[in-house]
DNA sequence: TCATGTCAAGTTGTATACATCATGCGTAAC
DNA sequence: GTTACGCATGATGTATACAACTTGACATGA
């Protein structure tokens, strides 16, 4: 949307956060795809400032891998492939689940009150079978995983699974989830919200597991990352 | 072209990657200490290259965690307190048990039956009597673990565990390993291996689990970090 | 039709310029 | 003797300069 003064977040003090978080957010909402050239000029003058800053911001991506860089050629948005995908759900889900099994005793119980109720209201739209709004779903999902990892007092954890976390977006972004993914990642979560609530936390894990490894089942069954079947609902 | 600034490493065809690397292994060995600043310019003259290169490294290094920016202030050795240590022993266990877990069956039986030989005979030179040999022990201690690491396919997981260790040996490079902890060490991976060679992969993940918790232990009780613990109490 | 050579435009990596600001030290004031 | 102030030094963030290189288009020739 906004193209410049984007500066306005909490502690960007300086360009290179801002080239950061901006050209992230750029590949991260697909405004730039896979493979596409990320020109250190042509960023630069977007953004109103100089290269200087951009080319820090892009070292970052790259290191965090977002970014490839095809030396004295340029930057590029990172392909990424099934492998990398099945790659990343590995780790996420075992991040993920020691987050979970390392504070059990932290829990919120009101937030995951309130995330239990959202999930079971979106159930029921599901069920009244109107079409299953894609994004709400989304948008609770992250909520919900952000939810459980946030309650880790591991801040060095919290801050790995963002960061998978982001890159699992990106390609689900891009993903088009059918009905039935819809219907199995509602049901999924309302479980494991039950499951945790009842205290159960060997099972909760379990069901966490699962479902993040689920997940790819749906993202590489039809994940436009190596086809392109653009359907791509943009918001912004 | 510059004068020649090192770039001996394989592929160090910029300027940022030879910084990125020499100011990287400048952390590890301590040669500049936690806290300390990291004076871009200074280092760009050590480096003899320009600032730019060394600030794109720096920005890395900041988001890997090695560096800490004070914005307007300077770049500083980042500060491990005990409680980052903890934060990384519980991450590090977790992906080594998964780079394990995940790949039982392309574990290279030579490999293994060569260190466990190392061990052994560093065994011996314990019960002889000898003075341990910290540095060979803990030279041992890498290869094996990453030998165990790189027998994953999943190279983001062993990215992972590369950038963790790394930080991790950052650390036991400062803190003295008394006898006992070697003795320890060395029963340790002995057990480990003898485990993998046996095949039950199951008992192996615990042990390892239980390995690398305890190197946390001795690393905790006498590391200097912890010797200013004031800064521990940080909070978001 | 295709291959080849040339050239302009744009990019890249790096160095340097520049204004602003942090820091430490000496001197003055108390 | 301690505190405060002011200044020199040097660091920082960013912009710009510059040579080398990549790229793609066009023209030329087979």
């Amino acid at each position: 949307m906004s193209k410049a003064a984007a500066s306005k977040e909490a502690g960007e003090s300086n360009l290179t956060q801002t080239a950061y978080h901006a050209i992230r957010h750029k590949i991260m909402t697909n405004q730039v795809t896979t493979g596409e050239r990320l020109s250190a000029c042509k960023l630069a003058r977007t953004l109103h400032m100089s290269r200087t800053p951009v080319r820090e911001a892009l070292s970052i991506l790259q290191n965090e891998g977002f970014v490839e860089i095809h030396n004295g050629v340029g930057f590029f948005v990172k392909v990424i492939t099934g492998k990398d995908l099945a790659e990343l759900v590995e780790v996420r889900a075992a991040l993920e689940c020691l987050a979970l099994e390392s504070n059990t005793l932290e829990l919120d119980r009101d937030g995951l009150a309130r995330l239990k109720d959202s999930w079971d209201s979106m159930k029921e739209q599901l069920l009244a079978g109107q079409k299953p709004d894609i994004e709400a779903i989304m948008e609770l999902d992250y909520e919900t995983h952000d939810f459980l990892v946030a309650s880790s007092r591991n801040s060095y954890l919290i801050d790995l699974i963002k960061n998978i976390s982001v890159r699992f977006r990106q390609v689900q972004f891009l993903s088009v989830m059918a009905l039935n993914d819809a219907r199995n990642t509602v049901e999924q979560h309302i479980t494991l919200l039950a499951t945790l609530s009842s205290g159960n936390m060997r099972e909760a894990v379990r069901l966490l597991r699962e479902h993040i490894e689920d997940a790819n089942v749906y993202i590489s069954s039809d994940g436009p990352y190596d086809a392109d079947e653009t359907l791509t609902g943009e918001q912004a």
